[in-house]
DNA sequence: TGTATAGTTGCGCATATATGCAACTAAAAT
DNA sequence: ATTTTAGTTGCATATATGCGCAACTATACA
């Protein structure tokens, strides 16, 4: 797909939205049942849709034993990290829910996350 | 529609993101027949593209006569501004071909133009 | 070795969305 | 008044896309 259209379409779906959100707010590499619990998606579709962020080259994957841990891509281009430094701009009641569970998530560092 | 997704679905069509993207490059406001003519797209696909990126504010319309004439919104937030402002670092022939044909419009005042 | 858990993938289905056509309105221009 | 041009809109169609399910792999653990 054209370069930037391709960026465009895999923000512009709502799971893949809070994926992006959510990694780009939390401090810690995230596993998918991590996400999946988090947003409240069933894993094969958190599955699915890390497949197109990572075409798009948005997501860094690393993987450990039986988890795969996600963060954003750590080599952005100029213009896919400008538009998701814009994301910093928002302020929605909907994404914020997600920050919310994911900093509970973060506090109870082996409470309920993957080991 | 969800706030962002509004913004990230108008931007990932093709037709849609050429439209704003000359739109953000042309120094002239241009009226539809100018984008249709650019773009080399139907005027009736080009008007209801149009429709989509205004109920999502990103343009204005200012009628005058039989015409419509197009530019960026003069009141985009700064989410909006942001992401716009994101495509300056994009570099690709085939949105150039576009910026290409948009200079030889606004070149030739009054010839290809609508008047 | 058997079981549980993390993640993947193919299939069928439902929905969303872009397109072309054709008929329409509105505002010049003759 | 008639014609021409800019733009709009409803409809049918084709395609894209996300979802749930179910079967699959791979790794850890007992």
């Amino acid at each position: 797909m054209e370069y930037p259209l391709e960026i465009f379409k895999a923000l512009s779906e709502e799971t893949r939205f809070r994926i992006i959100y959510i990694l780009k707010n939390s401090k810690d590499e995230l596993c998918e049942c991590d996400i999946a619990d988090i947003l409240d998606v069933p894993q094969y579709n958190i599955s699915k849709h890390l497949n197109i962020l990572d075409s798009a080259g948005m997501v860094k994957k690393r993987k450990e034993g039986r988890w795969i841990y996600l963060s954003l891509s750590d080599s952005l281009d100029k213009f896919k990290s400008s538009v998701i430094n814009s994301l910093g701009h928002l302020n929605s009641d909907l994404i914020d829910e997600d920050l919310i569970k994911l900093k509970h998530f973060l506090i109870s560092e082996s409470g309920n996350r993957c080991p």
